[in-house]
DNA sequence: ATAGGGTTAG
């Protein structure tokens, strides 16, 4: 084994050889983070020269370790720049030292590097170099800068990198166009395909494949439409990936048809084909139809791999189809053994929501891919749903047994659980482990935080969270607001309604089921019904039966039973037991007798087993019996004399 | 070109 240190920085090492054979070449950076290929190059047959390409801001040194046959034979071996110390091995010193030349090749990988590990200050740190090595216009380097920029996430240092650009090629444009896409600017994608048209350039095949991924939703299908007809124009013939990106794109945007019409007419399908088609119909909820087409691809004779098979579990979970689900299982066992942890995740999430716990439990135990968070938090998530609180608690501390972090969607997950139990302490913990983790900023673990705070009893808490949240969504508000609903506090709520509004967020259904129980609670009579229309009319809301319920109970309660019972029979609902059970409440309160001989009925009719319902008919028969008495009560006196 | 886990009411 020959050994040697590299005193950093360094951008490229080259290595000959002598002689034939093989040599094994790894490197190991001694407190690094960032990615580095252990296993550099393996087996020579011929000319054993290559070039290793070492991160020049690595603040570490770096090592790498020559084994095998051919570890002795070294002709030479050099740097770009700098020098090198070795521990058993007396080379000839370095001929090609260039120290201030750097290869466009070279540079190219590093921002490679930079943009795999999402490193931005690197990146930048590159981009530096470029400048001052006078290759700020080099297309290539260029391009591949725009790339890193939108890997790091900077769409802005990616725009000013297109923009500074003298002479964009089709590339640029291309790699500028994806980094929109990708941070969710879909219309400045556009339009930068607009201006390259409107230039007289000429898209290319993956120009197309990037505007068609940047019409990712229902609001995009015009823009889709659009290019469709551009691309069907452009080409003559379109090949089968840019056939199967429409398909894609129509589903995503919501046009089952339009992407069955391009499937259809396609002569030559492959299994991404199919499965595109198959989540477009899952994406519009049609579940039979992914079935019926995974039937007509079986005898297309098309051979399914784990993507298709995860669309289809996901289908059964829609439908609520345990056996088909079942059958798939068996069917995934033989043909895809290896299934890897998203489809072994799409299993255990299958069973769980088609009513099989056991199942899942089955699964997830036998899947030996016990460091993977979704699998973890897929199997929590289960627990929660079948209200097992305290076996997805204890399925966490086994989950951080393994060293495997909780992420924000574990931390909602898990603090679901705690609130279904009201432990505060638990909850608490949790909040503190959120905050180690640095997701407690996060919105969906805020709301969770403050749903948790509300049903453990502490309004202050979740009000507190609430406060220090950076931004809130209806969600948040109307976490917020079911807290103080809870506890009845019908001024608060109103207060915290108009806030809601002062911040443009428009309140739905689950809102005002909150502002009105809340005022319900309060016996704020006039506020409810205020609400209720404004609900009605300005929000465009439309009252299920709840909302109705809730007016019917507050009205019932102050008295105004007679309204109570018109509202519970005008509305577009059959008011079911709880209500009229509620109407029956108010009448014996107030001694309605009139209403509350109807509302009995039909408690007693839906349930004959109601035990106040029997108790005020039998009532109403006594008093009846005793009008009878008295009114006779005369000719029974005589009677008796 | 196709892909697994999440938050709000009663």
């Amino acid at each position: 084994m020959i050994s040697l240190r590299l005193q950093l920085p360094y951008y490229c090492v080259r290595v000959v050889c002598a002689v034939h054979g093989k040599l094994n070449i790894f490197c190991a950076c001694s407190s690094s983070n960032r990615p580095f290929s252990n296993l550099i190059k393996q087996h020579f047959s011929h000319k054993p020269a290559f070039c290793i390409n070492v991160d020049p801001f690595l603040q570490c040194r770096c090592r790498i370790v020559f084994t095998g046959i051919a570890q002795n034979h070294f002709k030479n071996l050099s740097t770009s720049c700098g020098h090198i110390e070795l521990d058993s091995l007396v080379l000839e010193p370095p001929q090609h030292a260039q120290p201030q030349k750097v290869s466009v090749s070279t540079l190219s990988a590093l921002l490679r590097k930079c943009g795999t590990a999402k490193s931005l200050a690197d990146a930048k740190h590159i981009h530096f170099k470029i400048r001052k090595h006078g290759l700020e216009q080099n297309n290539f380097l260029a391009n591949q800068l725009i790339w890193t920029y939108d890997k790091c996430g900077s769409v802005k240092d990616a725009e000013k990198t297109f923009q500074a650009l003298l002479k964009k090629d089709i590339v640029s444009w291309n790699m500028m166009i994806a980094a929109y896409a990708q941070h969710g600017h879909e219309e400045h994608a556009y339009h930068l395909f607009c201006s390259l048209v409107n230039q007289g350039l000429k898209p290319d095949k993956v120009t197309f494949l990037n505007m068609l991924a940047a019409c990712n939703g229902p609001l995009f299908l015009r823009n889709g439409r659009k290019i469709c007809m551009f691309l069907f124009s452009f080409f003559k013939q379109l090949d089968i990936t840019l056939l199967t990106a429409l398909i894609n794109m129509f589903g995503k945007c919501g046009s089952v048809e339009d992407a069955w019409n391009v499937f259809k007419k396609m002569v030559q399908r492959n299994v991404v084909t199919w499965t595109a088609m198959m989540s477009a119909f899952a994406h519009q909820g049609l579940s039979k139809d992914v079935m019926q087409l995974s039937v007509k691809m079986q005898k297309a004779g098309v051979r399914m791999n784990k993507i298709t098979f995860i669309t289809m579990l996901n289908s059964c979970t829609n439908l609520q189809a345990l056996p088909a689900g079942k059958i798939f299982h068996t069917f995934i066992v033989e043909r895809q053994p290896d299934m890897g942890k998203i489809l072994g995740t799409a299993l255990v999430s299958m069973y769980s929501r088609c009513g099989s716990l056991e199942d899942a439990y089955h699964m997830f135990d036998r899947l030996p891919l016990k460091g993977d968070i979704v699998l973890w938090t897929a199997m929590i998530t289960a627990c929660v749903d079948y209200d097992l609180s305290n076996e997805a608690l204890h399925l966490f501390q086994k989950m951080l047994t393994y060293h495997v972090k909780a992420n924000r969607i574990t931390f909602a997950s898990m603090l679901e659980a705690i609130a279904n139990e009201a432990l505060y302490l638990e909850g608490k913990l949790l909040h503190f482990h959120a905050v180690e983790e640095d997701v407690n900023h996060d919105i969906v673990v805020s709301n969770a935080l403050v749903t948790m705070y509300s049903k453990c009893g502490s309004t202050r808490d979740a009000h507190a969270v609430f406060k220090r949240m950076p931004e809130h969504d209806l969600i948040s508000w109307n976490a917020l607001i079911a807290s103080y609903a809870q506890q009845g506090q019908g001024k608060e709520v109103i207060r915290f309604f108009q806030s809601m509004k002062e911040e443009q967020i428009n309140p739905d259904k689950i809102t005002f089921i909150c502002v009105l129980s809340a005022c319900s609670r309060a016996g704020m009579v006039d506020e409810a019904c205020y609400y209720f229309t404004m609900m009605k009319g300005e929000y465009k809301v439309k009252p299920n039966v709840e909302h109705y319920r809730c007016i019917a109970d507050l009205l019932g309660r102050v008295g105004r039973v007679k309204e109570a019972d018109e509202l519970l029979r005008e509305m577009p609902y059959v008011p079911g037991e709880m209500a009229w059970s509620s109407l029956l409440g108010a009448c014996k309160i107030h001694s309605n007798m009139e209403h509350g001989d109807d509302a009995a009925d039909y408690v007693f009719e839906i349930n004959p087993q109601d035990a106040a319902a029997s108790l005020w008919l039998a009532g109403s028969k006594a008093q009846e019996e005793d009008k009878y008495l008295v009114e006779n009560y005369h000719l029974f006196h005589q009677m008796q004399n």
